[in-house]
RNA sequence: GGAAUAAGCUGUUCUACCGCCGCGGCCUUGUGCCGGGGAGGAAAGUCCGGGCAGCGCAGAGUGCCGUACUUCCUAACGGGAAGGCAGCAGGACAGAGAUGACCGGCUGACAGCAAGUGCCACAGAAAAUUAAACCGCCUGGCAUGUUUUUUAUGUGUGAGGUAAGGGUGAAAAGGUGGAGUAAGAGACCACCGCCUGUUUGGGUAACCAACGGGGCACGGUAAACCUUACGGGCUGAAAGAUCAAAUAGGUGUUAGUUUGCGGGGCUACUCGUCUCCGUUCUGAAAAAGAGCAUUAACACGGGUAGAUCGUUAGAGGUUUCGGGCGACCGGAAUCCUGGAUAAAUGGUAGAAGUCCUGUAUCGAUGCAAAUCGGUUUGGGAGACAGAAUCCGGCUUACAGGCUUAUUUUUUUU
C-alpha cells in the first residue's frame, strides 16, 4: 500500500467545510481525544473514493505562522503513515469528511502526535451502532 | 591580545526511508516511469512610495490631508547621497590661562512667533503695554534727636528721580567695559550681539566672507490656531478579464396539446374516462384569429458553483567597462531563479562540522596557583522567523561566525 497523500484526499470544498463546522448540525459527529477534536460526516448517498481530511491549528493558540505550519505538517505525516485501515474499509462504512482540530496549548513532538493519531483513527474505524442499524435497514 | 559600540556580509552540511507542489520528456494513458526545480534577510510589521486594475474626471477657487534648511538621485517617496547651519562630547595645535580657530564623530519635524490671534501655572511689585518702584540707591521738603550756632549727621514721614544692585521665576526688555551723573540710564563711546543695505567677493543653492548704515524696534510656545510654499481623485488582487456544468430561471422561434379551471351530462354511487358548454382580448358571431396555460426541440443573452488568465522575465540578478565626491546613471556580456490557493517548499532517523561546558590524560610556561595547546569521552546550544499581486524604501527581531572603524584596557618592545 502506497503512503501517498494527494489532492483528492484533502478536503478543499468550502461548502463541505462549512457543513463540518456548522454548529449544532445533526449530521456532524464529534469526539475529543488529546490533542485532537475530530469532526466527521458520513455521506451515504455518494461517498468519495477516499476519505477527505483537513487539519486545523488555531491562530489564537499559535501566533506565529512557522509554528502552525510545523504542527500541521506533523499531523499530516501522522495521518499519511497510519491511514491504511481507514482507506481500505468500504466507502459506505467510514467517515467521508473529517476535520482534525489541534487543541493542545503547546507544540508537541511527533512522538506524541503519532500514537494519538493511531488511537483517533482506531476510534474512527469503528462504525457507530446507530449508523450500522440504518445500513442494515437499507439493505 | 581582550572588551564594548556601530556598520557591512553570512545565516551549518551530508545520508537513508516515506511524502508534497509546479515544469519538461517518455510510453503501456495511470494516484505510471524518468529527469530537473521548489522560502527570507528580514518572506514579519503593513508605516510610506510606485507599477498594475476598475471606477470617476470641463476649468478655477475654497475646504481637507500630507510634506517643510539646500542641491541632487529616483518611476516615486515621509527614502537615499552630498553640502549648509545649530547643538553635544572628543582629539590634536597655539596660548601662562581665559580662549581661539582646525579635524573627524554623533544628534537635530532644521520654513515662519519681526503677519495676526491665543496661552504662559506657582512665585513675584511687575509676565508684554508707552513695562513695572517691593527692598535698595539718590535729591529736596517737613518733624525730631546729637553737636557750641553754621557745617555735618541719625531717625521718622511724605514728594520726586533711578532698572546699576538685591529678591521671585524657566524667562525681568541686549552683554562686557569705559566715560558720565545727585544716583542712574544706548542718553554717549569701544568691542561683542541684533536688525538692515550692497550692480562687493565665493558658491547652482542653503550659506559664508567683506564693507557700510541703524542705538536697538527682538521673551517663550507653530508636536497652539494659523501663515507661506509645494504635493495629493477614490478604491485595492476578495482589483479586474475570459470560459461556464447541473438545477432553477429569462427571452425568442417552431411544433404539438386544448389538456388546465368552472358548470352540466353520462353512471346506483365515488374515482376515473368520455362528451358538451363556458373561461382573457379582437370580433355582430362559440365563424376566425390572438392570448393564457402546458409539453418538446432549437437558438440567444445574463450568470452561480467551479475553472483559466491576472501570476511571476522584473524599475531583475551576476560579471565587466565608462561617467559622477556620492546616492546613482549609461554601455556590453551572461543567467532564468518559488508560484501554492482550506494554501506546496516537508516528516522521521542517523552522521559530520561549529560554539559553550564538565571528566580523564599528554605537552609547553611556571617554585606554585594558574594559563595556553593537543587527544579522549559525556552534556547542552543551533537564532529571528514561512512567500499569498509585484517592486523600491523604512521600522522592528536575530544564536553563532567573518570583515572594517572607533573607544577603552592589558602585555611586550
Amino acid at each position: 500500500m502506497k503512503q501517498k497523500f494527494g489532492k483528492n484526499e484533502r478536503l478543499c470544498d468550502p461548502r463541505l467545510i462549512g457543513k463540518l463546522f456548522k454548529r449544532g448540525s445533526s449530521d456532524v459527529q464529534t469526539f475529543y481525544l488529546f490533542p485532537f477534536r475530530v469532526l466527521y460526516i458520513y455521506d451515504k448517498e455518494n461517498p468519495p473514493s477516499f476519505p477527505q481530511v483537513l487539519f486545523s491549528v488555531s491562530k489564537k493558540q499559535f501566533k506565529k505562522a512557522v509554528d502552525r505550519n510545523l504542527i500541521r505538517r506533523r499531523c499530516r505525516e501522522a495521518y499519511r503513515l497510519n491511514k491504511q485501515s481507514l482507506v481500505t474499509s468500504p466507502p459506505e462504512s467510514r467517515p467521508s469528511y473529517i476535520a482534525f482540530l489541534y487543541l493542545a496549548k503547546e507544540i508537541t513532538t511527533y512522538d506524541v502526535i503519532e500514537p494519538a493519531m493511531k488511537q483517533t483513527l482506531k476510534k474512527l474505524g469503528k462504525v457507530p451502532p446507530a449508523l450500522l442499524k440504518s445500513q442494515t435497514d437499507n439493505s
